[in-house]
DNA sequence: TATTACTCTACAATATCTATAGAGTAATAG
DNA sequence: CTATTACTCTATAGATATTGTAGAGTAATA
């Protein structure tokens, strides 16, 4: 399972790609549309712009918006970004790569082969859902 | 990233199943082979007793032996009694379905659409990695 | 019947997750 | 200029999960 924080940081995105055109959106309006405690998400925001995802205008008419276009952006970005790598296992990671101890020979490692595979087709899958896609998906029933 | 507690299971699994049909194995060779703190790997054990995927024998020539055949047990078996839900989000998980608050509508959630996809292809990949395969993949480099 | 080895309960030290509080800073409108 | 609005940052804290340990107890076997 994703933590809330990486659920709440996809449908602050989600919310802010809908706007996207629109200018600046406050925090409390994503907020109280998507459920978010406002000082959490005040955090995670802050983590979307540090990461260059989003920008900030402050002041009376301020607030978030995409910095990119939002087929610029998908849900691997934001999860990583908020609950780090998406490989079950360490031996997988390409970011936070770490070997197993108790593992002879990685190449013949019939474990690490899944989740090799299993890590390449998730991560293929969150990278072509980028923003738009997920809000054209909205219109289907 | 899933649990040290299901990876040592996995490897504890695929050790046994390397010992399939040549009686109990003792814990404490387990521990040893792959770096399992031992009273950590008897409650991993005892979990996937009560699960069904083993057996144990007590008293002087006893151990843990699978009490299913190899091709009969898989990745997801495992991950799922370690660490529950192998969907991302609770919304896509069919064990532990829980709705979400923020959302109007299931039907039409485009960010819903696309974890349950990604649950789908998971589970499918994990329930093909049988313990055999995982052992026969071990050979070819 | 002694030995071996599994079984169970309780506990504890981290670590992570989730959320809140509050002071501070910057930009904007008027 | 200045009050207002809204973002920024640090600190903190309770709850929960993870990882691992200790030790007493029970059952089966040679």
């Amino acid at each position: 399972m994703m933590s809330k924080k990486a659920k709440y940081a996809i449908n602050a995105m989600v919310h802010l790609a809908r706007k996207y055109g629109e200018g600046p959106v406050l925090i409390s309006e994503v907020a109280q549309s998507e459920s978010i405690p406002q000082k959490f998400l005040e955090a995670i925001l802050l983590d979307l712009k540090h990461a260059g995802f989003l920008r900030s205008k402050k002041g009376k008419g301020g607030g978030y918006y995409l910095h990119k276009t939002p087929d610029q952006i998908n849900m691997a970005d934001i999860m990583r970004l908020m609950d780090g790598p998406i490989a079950l296992l360490p031996c997988v990671s390409y970011k936070h790569y770490e070997r197993c101890d108790e593992c002879a020979d990685e190449k013949t490692c019939g474990i690490r082969k899944v989740f090799f595979e299993l890590r390449n087709s998730t991560v293929e899958m969150l990278k072509s859902a980028t923003l738009d896609k997920v809000i054209e998906a909205e219109d289907l029933d």
